[in-house]
DNA sequence: AGCACGCCGACT
DNA sequence: GTCGGCGTGCTC
């Protein structure tokens, strides 16, 4: 009998270990790909993921050890995520088992809370120890450096030198902790079965188009509907279509607490065939609904961009709901993008891929015009009527100047306190939506133009007045407004902006009867906060919604009959490319919260930029003029899709340091443009400071790189990654392709 | 990520 | 000469 081998990728994120080892199978052990394993490694002991097996293997025998013992008696990772893990070790430039790691829940490895821990080194000696410390032991300076920076606060240990840190644990001086993550639990309530509506001529065109290329090898559409043109029932027919040919679905939303509708609505439809992954979770109710799916008891799954890893065999369908959203992005490394990686699998596998918005993204929409080729283009598909023919809203945009003009100094403008007057005395509901970035509310005083900052971030500090204190928006750092000018002792202090508080106010003044709920940042901190306001807009007992961006999308309340858009240019000028995209979208999609059952919906748009496209043909939801308009200024100003934007972000402690790496590393990247021929086809490529230098008390500089679109982005990703691991100790650099926001 | 190994500078 | 810090390289 030949012996056999295992190529193995070890469970430790390490550029030096990012590779195969190759293990002996002992002869009666049961294991193959996709199996977790527990192997000898150096002088201790690790876990690890097979990769493949094989025959023979080149090593001398004395080097090969043997596996110990498999952790589970099935592969962990199914052939398909082997192959997609190969993909995004390649795609993104990270470590193999970064991307193991995503496809199966944290309390799978180690028999520990792997993920939600990290190592904090804390100092146990007081400050005059420590002085003494340093003061014996001069010689020793990695140490002394070390113990001075613990003085602080503990650290991380990831941040530290690792063989003084190892002394000074010898000698006392630190202990390390392990600090978790806190759980909450999620409640999974009961819901009833409903049944299939009936479809519109639209859907029932959509959803055989669709079931068409399930039936054959798969497809990629675009599903792009007016809001309340019912997606989502189109989504439903299909999975249904893939469970009858014994397939499975998957089901992405931007973010699984703002979207708990459609979870419910699977949840009617599809029963305990659905199954739910988000990071809301608790360890046991993630490891049993994994379970579920892997084992086949669970086919429909919904969650999160993670999701898509979900252990599904028999792909059918994977259906990315809310395309344009920004949260498809992970923010953290590997910084995979779950719309790409969907692509991906689901062309593998022959499953159909569906992307759906009433805003699709720039880059997506420019994937279904006809010069595209075929390999890379989406399929179209346009649902234009809302369900039962119910009109789109009536929106009304109002010149906020001319209210100046007329004398009208309140936030509201006369047409839509009229609005909300009607709908109230109507008993109906209404939304109004402030969107606060931007546009919230800072101190700064009238004599000298100060703007109370926060220290450690370099962003203005926001006023809360429920507490009255300054929030920072970044770290959540708070202080006491000042009651004088901190710059120039002037007691002019004034409060500029509107937040969603001062909304509120202003409604209980102007309809002491209202009954208000507020949702943003503030209101919706604890755990359930969403779904106890949600509830209560919905059962009535608010008939006035105030909010943030949290609002403006996916919910649907059918008694409300009025949209107010409070500022609708607050993000419009933005320094980022994509800022008109962002209002628009939002616009369209808050605009669409009005009017869902059977009275028609009203809403009104207030701007002092009345003319500008972004707004005006947000009023039309006409998504095809919006995308005709902002691809010609896009394709103009080399913006994306036209061009790649790629940077390297820097932080350090002090400027000069993060300055001094994002140079030098602008330097060699400059050489190897040089080197590798591109130099025509990069637009720009620099040093600079980000645009947030100061961020929670750490400096930030990056390498700003813009080029066209036929160079080959995994060559610069990789350079960029490869400078990016050399830093210097103490400074840390990311990599982001097409980054989703430029701070 | 850890751990051994080996160079090098400081001090008895 | 010897001790200990700190950088380098290896783990099947």
């Amino acid at each position: 009998m030949t012996m056999r081998y295992a190529d193995v990728v070890v469970d430790l994120s390490a550029d030096a270990v990012d590779r195969f080892f190759t293990y002996a199978v002992p002869d009666d052990m049961p294991v193959g790909p996709g199996w977790q394993v527990n192997v000898p490694f150096g002088p201790r002991a690790l876990e690890g993921f097979v990769v493949r097996m094989k025959d023979s293997c080149d090593l001398p025998p004395n080097k090969v050890k043997p596996i110990r013992d498999c952790v589970r008696d099935y592969a962990v990772v199914l052939p398909d995520l082997m192959e997609l893990s190969d993909w995004m070790h390649k795609r993104y430039v990270c470590n193999r088992v970064d991307t193991l790691r995503l496809m199966i829940p944290a309390k799978m490895r180690g028999d520990r809370v792997h993920e939600a821990q990290t190592r904090f080194a804390h100092l146990t000696l007081n400050a005059e120890e420590a002085r003494a410390f340093i003061e014996n032991n001069k010689r020793a300076k990695a140490q002394c450096a070390l113990v001075e920076s613990l003085l602080e606060g503990d650290k991380p240990t990831p941040e530290l030198n690792s063989s003084a840190l190892r002394a000074l644990v010898e000698k006392g001086a630190v202990v390390c902790t392990l600090e978790e993550r806190f759980r909450t639990p999620a409640s999974l309530k009961h819901i009833e079965p409903a049944a299939d509506p009936e479809l519109m001529p639209e859907q029932k065109r959509a959803v055989d188009q669709i079931n068409a290329a399930l039936e054959k090898d798969g497809g990629r559409f675009l599903l792009n509907g007016v809001t309340g043109s019912g997606k989502t029932e189109v989504y439903i027919r299909v999975i249904r279509h893939a469970l009858a040919m014994g397939k499975s679905a998957i089901v992405l939303v931007p973010e699984i607490a703002l979207t708990p509708q459609m979870v419910s609505w699977l949840h009617a439809r599809f029963g305990d065939t659905a199954a739910v992954l988000h990071s809301r979770l608790s360890d046991g109710e993630r490891y049993d609904e994994w379970r579920r799916i892997r084992f086949g008891k669970a086919k429909v799954v919904i969650g999160a961009r993670s999701a898509v890893f979900a252990p599904v065999e028999n792909l059918g369908v994977i259906v990315v709901d809310e395309e344009h959203e920004h949260t498809y992005q992970s923010d953290k490394r590997p910084r995979y993008d779950a719309r790409e990686v969907a692509r991906h699998r689901a062309e593998s596998a022959g499953a159909v891929l569906i992307l759906g918005s009433a805003t699709p993204s720039v880059e997506t929409y420019m994937r279904v015009q006809p010069t595209v080729r075929p390999e890379n283009r989406l399929e179209l598909i346009e649902l234009r009527q809302r369900v039962k023919g119910r009109p789109l809203p009536e929106v009304d945009v109002v010149d906020m100047r001319g209210e100046l003009e007329k004398g009208n100094r309140s936030i509201f403008s006369t047409k839509l306190l009229v609005s909300l007057k009607h709908c109230l005395a109507e008993g109906r509901q209404a939304i109004l939506f402030m969107n606060r970035r931007g546009y919230s509310t800072f101190v700064s005083c009238r004599a000298c133009g100060y703007v109370v900052k926060c220290g450690q971030c370099d962003v203005s500090m926001t006023y809360h007045r429920t507490d009255e204190t300054l929030r920072c928006h970044y770290c959540g750092a708070t202080q006491a407004p000042p009651k004088v000018c901190p710059q120039c002792g002037s007691r002019y202090i004034k409060y500029f902006g509107v937040g969603t508080q001062q909304v509120e106010e202003e409604v209980k003044k102007c309809f002491p009867e209202a009954r208000t709920v507020r949702m943003d940042n503030d209101t919706t901190r604890q755990k359930d906060a969403h779904e106890k306001l949600i509830d209560e807009f919905r059962s009535g007992r608010a008939n006035v919604m105030i909010g943030t961006q949290m609002i403006a999308k996916g919910l649907d309340f059918p008694n409300v009959t009025l949209v107010g858009v409070i500022a609708a240019d607050a993000t419009l000028n933005l320094p980022d490319y994509r800022s008109v995209e962002r209002t628009f979208q939002l616009l369209t999609q808050v605009s669409g919260r009005a009017g869902r059952a059977d009275v028609p919906g009203k809403v009104v748009i207030q701007t002092y930029d009345p003319d500008h496209y972004g707004i005006r043909l947000a009023a039309k939801q006409d998504f095809r003029a919006f995308y005709e308009k902002e691809s010609v200024f896009r394709r103009r100003a080399l913006y994306p899709p036209f061009t790649v934007i790629a940077r390297i972000v820097y932080t350090a402690k002090t400027a000069e340091q993060a300055q001094a790496a994002a140079e030098a590393d602008a330097e060699k990247l400059d050489q190897w443009i040089d080197e590798t021929g591109i130099r025509r086809d990069v637009i720009q490529m620099r040093a600079l400071e980000a645009p947030i230098s100061l961020l929670r008390g750490m400096s930030r500089w990056q390498i700003f790189m813009k080029v066209y679109f036929r160079v080959d982005m995994n060559a610069v990703a990789v350079k960029m990654q490869s400078l990016a691991d050399s830093v210097p100790d103490g400074i840390s650099a990311e990599v982001e392709i097409n980054p989703t926001n430029l701070f």
